[in-house]
DNA sequence: GACGCTTTAGAGTAATCACTCTAATAATGG
DNA sequence: CCATTATTAGAGTGATTACTCTAAAGCGTC
C-alpha cells in the first residue's frame, strides 16, 4: 500500500477514535512512524487529508443510496439502505462529529457537502417515492417531504446521539449493536404511513431491530 | 455586572459566534479587556466555564419543559414548548455544536448531561401522554415513546441541521426565520398520529410555521 | 555507475494554547 | 487609618500546533 494511502487509512481511523480535533499531523506521521515532511510531501495540509477522506465518505454514501429503476421498491431494500447508511456514518463517523468546524475551514469542502446533501436527500425522496409506488406506504407529497428529511437528520444524527447520550467510552462491538436502533427509529417514522397490507410485516421486521432491553429501558 | 457574569455572558457570545474550539482563554479576556489572570482568578479553566455555561442551558431547557399537572394540554402548549426549547438551544448553541469532545474532557458535565437528557425525555414522553388524555393525539406507548426521541432528535439536531446544509454565514435574522422551520419539522413527525377531531385545527396551525418558499425549494 | 526524479527523515519555526506567578491596586471593616 | 481581603494587571511558561526547509536516501534508466 502506498504510503498516500496508509495517511489516509490512520487519519480515518485516528480521526474516528479520538476526533478530528484531538489528532494532529504530528500524531498520524508518529502513528504511521513516518516523518511529519513525509506526511506533507503527500498532502499539502491537514484540510487536504480531512477533504480527501470526505469525499469517500460521501462516493460511499451515494453509492449505498442508488435507486433501482427496472424494478419496484421492497421492504427488504429499505433495510439495506439504512444499514448501509449506518455503516457508512459509522465508518466516517469523525465527520459528522464537529461538521460545522469543517465546512467553515474548507470553503471547497462546505460547497461539495452541500451540493451533496441535496443529492441525498432527492434520492431519500426517490425511495419514498418508490415505496409508495410499490404500495407499501400511502401519504402525500408534503408528508413525504417531511418524512424525508426528517430521515435524513434522524439517521445522520444517530451516531453522535448514542455517542453523548448512552455508553460512556465509544466500545465499538457494543455500539454496533446499538447502531441497527437506528434502523427502528427511523422505521417509527415511517410506520403511521404504513399500508394495511403491509402493515403487519414491516411491524414484525423492525422488531428484529428493537433496542436491547438494557439501555431501552434505561431511557423511559 | 460582576466580572465573573460579564465573563460567563462574553464566553456564551463568543462561543456561539465562532465555536467553542476558535475561543481561547485569551480571546475572551481580550474581548472584555481584562487580563489573563483576572479571568483565572474567577474560574480555575476553560471547563469551568463552559461547565456553568451548561448549567445555565439546562435550567432553561427544563424550564420550558414543565408540565401543567392540573389542566389538560392544548395545541398551544406544544407550540410554546418547541419554540422555548429551539430558542434555548438556539442561545447555547455552542453545546450541540462538538459535544462529544465537551462531555470527553469533563467527567462531571457528562454525568450532568446524561441525568438531564433523561429528565428531558421523559418529560417529552409526558407532554406526548398528555396530548394524548387531551385526545389530541392517538398512539400506542411503543409509538409514543418512539416518537418522543425522534421529536428529541429532530429538535437537538435542528440548529446545527441549518447551520450546515443551508445559509453559509450564521447571519442571526435570516435564520431565526428558518429556526421556526424545526416546528414544522417536529409537527410533520406527529401528524400521523393527529385525531380526526384535531387533525385540521393543528394542520392549519402547522402551516404558519411552514419553511419560506426561497429555502424549501431549493431542497427538494 | 552516473544522472534525475521521487520519496523520506528530521530538525526547526512562529504562532497559539491553557494556564501560572507576582505584585500592584481597590474595596472593606474595625 | 490601618489591616486584611478581594480583585486585577501583565509578563511569562512549557506544551503543542500546523507546517517548512534542507539534505539525504532510494530507485529506475541509459
Amino acid at each position: 500500500m502506498t504510503t498516500r494511502q496508509r495517511i489516509l487509512d490512520a487519519s480515518l481511523a485516528l480521526f474516528n477514535e479520538q476526533g478530528e480535533r484531538n489528532v494532529s499531523t504530528n500524531h498520524i506521521a508518529a502513528h504511521l512512524e513516518i516523518s511529519p515532511g513525509n506526511l506533507y510531501y503527500h498532502f499539502k495540509n491537514k484540510q487536504a487529508i480531512i477533504f480527501e477522506l470526505a469525499m469517500s465518505y460521501q462516493q460511499r454514501v451515494l453509492t449505498v443510496l442508488e435507486v433501482p429503476e427496472e424494478r419496484a421498491l421492497t421492504v427488504t431494500d429499505k433495510i439495506t439502505y439504512l444499514q448501509g447508511i449506518l455503516s457508512g456514518l459509522w465508518d466516517y463517523r469523525f465527520i459528522h462529529r464537529d461538521m460545522e468546524h469543517l465546512l467553515a475551514a474548507d470553503d471547497q469542502l462546505k460547497s461539495h457537502y452541500q451540493a451533496f446533501f441535496r443529492q441525498c436527500l432527492q434520492r431519500v425522496v426517490a425511495i419514498y417515492r418508490g415505496l409508495r409506488t410499490a404500495g407499501i406506504i400511502a401519504l402525500n407529497d408534503d408528508d413525504l417531504n417531511s418524512l424525508a428529511l426528517n430521515t435524513w437528520i434522524v439517521v445522520t444524527s444517530w451516531i453522535s446521539f448514542l455517542r453523548t447520550h448512552l455508553l460512556a467510552q465509544g466500545g465499538q462491538p457494543e455500539n454496533m449493536l446499538q447502531l441497527q436502533g437506528g434502523v427502528y427509529q427511523v422505521f417509527a417514522l415511517e410506520r403511521p404511513f404504513l399500508t394495511e397490507a403491509f402493515r403487519d410485516e414491516v411491524v414484525a421486521l423492525q422488531q428484529a431491530f428493537a433496542p436491547r432491553p438494557q439501555w431501552l429501558h434505561s431511557l423511559f
